[in-house]
DNA sequence: AAGAGGCCCTGATAGC
DNA sequence: TGCTATCAGGGCCTCT
């Protein structure tokens, strides 16, 4: 599912909500995510007030009263939901809750506050929470991955650094999350498309003008996506169950066997297994 | 040491 | 209808 824009739609609407909320319960269903969750995971949320949510490339960060973080990566098809309490009453009692939205299955953790409670849905368990202890361990955690295409160090002086003697492709090289992060399979697509460059092209052979464009399209077609909402292909939904609506400004994604949406190319996109993920892009136009 | 490939898991869809 | 195969937005591990 979620690429950086998917998960800073998600942040929005949690950092909203659960802004200075008392996390007054937790209950685990399934322990069994990606990592396992851990045994002291309730104790470390509970009774902490939630002071912000924040994001770094596809994490979520909860940083709470305590100046402690709880991570959570939603992998491939996880998901928020945001159910309240049609009671209005206590909040331990889970039969309070309801949401004709609400998944029936593959609810693995669900956080109560006062008035609702969050819940983490996620069929494949590809996600996963982390607990951070403190501001160091945060900036350890974080400290491998690659900038953010918005932050000025991924610039041209950053990218010519990585490119030398590299062999790779530059579509694989953007979804490296050590070199950039927050990059998936839909948008390194959408981002060489714009860019004109053919995703197998090998990075040795990027000049300067495409990696400018790289910088720049990168920019640009995460935020468009954030401004629609994010993507929704099968899994995508925000907090509220709404579906995102960039998937409507693909021009290339899932595209396959249609025609190049240039005006002047006269191509058809193509659809290439490139390192084991599905690539898609016009051979026309992209060199 | 970089890079390709396999794997974690369930569900939707396609093809027979 | 019901089987099987393939594929899905991520990232980590292993092997070469």
């Amino acid at each position: 599912m979620p690429e950086l824009p998917e998960v800073e739609i998600v942040r929005r609407s949690l950092d909203k909500k659960t802004k200075n909320k008392k996390v007054k319960k937790v209950l685990i269903r399934n322990r069994n995510l990606r990592t396992k969750i851990p045994l002291h995971f309730s104790k470390f949320l509970k009774g902490k007030k939630i002071i912000k949510v924040k994001r770094f490339s596809k994490y979520l960060i909860i940083c709470l009263s305590n100046k402690s973080y709880c991570l959570l990566h939603l992998g491939m098809s996880g998901t928020i939901h945001l159910i309240y309490n049609q009671k209005k009453s206590l909040v331990t009692n889970a039969s309070f809750y309801s949401s004709p939205l609400l998944p029936k299955k593959h609810n693995h953790v669900e956080i109560f506050f006062d008035e609702f409670k969050i819940v983490y849905n996620d069929p494949r368990r590809f996600g996963f929470f982390e607990l951070v202890a403190n501001e160091y361990f945060l900036v350890k955690k974080f400290a491998k991955l690659g900038p953010e295409p918005f932050q000025p160090e991924f610039n041209l002086n950053y990218i010519y650094s990585f490119l030398k003697r590299k062999k790779k492709n530059i579509k694989n090289l953007l979804l490296d999350q050590n070199f950039v992060s927050g990059i998936g399979n839909i948008y390194a697509s959408e981002i060489l498309f714009l860019s004109k460059i053919n995703p197998e092209k090998k990075v040795f052979f990027l000049t300067k003008k495409d990696c400018e464009k790289i910088i720049l399209n990168s920019r640009k077609v995460l935020i468009n996506a954030i401004k629609k909402g994010g993507s929704s292909i099968r899994d995508f939904k925000n907090t509220a169950g709404k579906q995102g609506n960039f998937q409507k400004n693909f021009k290339v994604y899932e595209r396959k066997g249609l025609n190049c949406k240039r005006s002047n190319c006269k191509g058809i996109i193509r659809k290439k297994i490139i390192s084991n993920r599905s690539s898609f892009f016009c051979s026309m136009c992209q060199k």
